[in-house]
DNA sequence: TGCTCTACTCTCTATTGGGAAGTAGGCACT
DNA sequence: AGTGCCTACTTCCCAATAGAGAGTAGAGCA
């Protein structure tokens, strides 16, 4: 008997009705990475810290990307109801499993910033 | 003398007027990470190719992707005047540096389908 | 009474995503 | 000569989304 490829219901984000499709399109957002790697690198964080570790995130977005990472099971949120309200935030071992890859990507990002630069300067002015 | 921090002007995402930042933003992308997947993948392809592998995209969205990965030095492409017009495009070295990153991202979302699902019911039935 | 604090929540507008239809340019068939 | 077909775009339009900024809640403190 031969393994053939209809053992597993596999999911493929290459398929466009895929539900993998719709999480890597979530999990492809900049607050999102940014929320991951800031809660991966510092651990357990307040709202507040969070948003000012994330220089220029609006509260609305903020929030909208906690409550999204949330509801998905990435990050944990535990009200403290001292005065006033203190609200903590922390990956989750679903969450902790994402970090790397975020890591890697806003690192990509900040090294090969020069180099992008330059291929753009290059790009505009070859068809200027 | 100590080596201060003012030695090499660093990008960092989470300030928010650093180019990094909105580099992470064109690269936390559904498209860019499925585009740059299948390149990777597959190598050198056909605009008609990656349409079809890439099921759903529109015209529209693959071109803005590919102008967008064209100019950052992602892709390159090379047109065969042909008839009809043939266009490949391939990973540049560049390009192919984020290849792992992404096929990660888009094996992350693949991988964790399941856990994602079952804590969003979770979620949703605690506060129904 | 009213000021302060944190963590949201609401309102309004600009941008974006995606479908559908149109374009270019050249061969091939009638 | 004209019509059709092919790939790889390009344009138009509308609904959906993103994001900034202002407003809210609730409790302690002056």
């Amino acid at each position: 008997m031969s393994t053939t490829t209809t053992d597993v219901p596999r999911y493929d984000a290459f398929v466009a009705s895929c539900p993998s499709r719709r999480l890597l399109d979530t999990v492809s957002d900049k607050w999102v990475s940014l929320v991951l790697v800031a809660l991966g690198l510092g651990g357990r964080m307040r709202y507040s810290e969070l948003s000012s570790r994330i220089a220029g995130v609006s509260q609305k977005m903020l929030t909208q990307t906690l409550r999204g990472l949330e509801r998905d099971g990435l990050v944990s949120r535990e009200v403290t109801p001292s005065v006033p309200v203190r609200v903590d935030y922390e990956l989750t071992e679903l969450g902790a499993s994402l970090f790397e890859t975020m890591r890697h990507l806003k690192h990509w990002a900040e090294a090969h910033m020069d180099e992008v630069d330059a291929n753009r300067a290059a790009y505009d002015k070859a068809r200027a």
